[in-house]
DNA sequence: ACAGAATGTTAGATATATATTTCATTATGT
DNA sequence: ACATAATGAAATATATATCTAACATTCTGT
């Protein structure tokens, strides 16, 4: 299943790199998150949705 | 000031070994956590959402 | 005042998120 | 088909979250 975080991304016409530099992170730390491979910080999960203008529950909060 | 996790753990009348037992983690993470000096992993931010009949938005999540 | 529980705090050890680098693969446009 | 951008993927190195253990402090009830 592709994650919330890539449509997000994707939707906002971020490349994985641009997005990285926005958020102070790589383009391979981006890329790992979203394929669900990475447990990452909450301080990168805000700063990644403040980047995409969604929440925390938005892109990292699975409905029950 | 006093974090938005504190005050839920609280209303749910657990302690801290106690929530720390039910996410898998130890007394001092959570005191940590709840001091505001430690950048806690996701999966951790999540089952004490979930600990605390909460939201990653309801706990984690800054009102601009 | 006392006892016990809850929390604070610190030091060292371990696990893992993240960075860095490099190369391979896939998409996109001309 | 070609060139370039975007993404995938793997190795090693570094930073830091988390654990363990121990002791100090604060709170709560009696």
């Amino acid at each position: 299943m592709v994650s919330k975080m890539k449509l997000a991304r994707v939707e906002t016409g971020l490349t994985q790199a641009q997005l990285a530099k926005q958020v102070n992170a790589t383009r391979q730390t981006i890329g790992l998150i979203e394929k669900g491979e990475y447990n990452p910080s909450l301080n990168l999960c805000i700063a990644i949705s403040k980047a995409l203008n969604k929440t925390l529950d938005d892109l990292f909060w699975e409905g029950d």
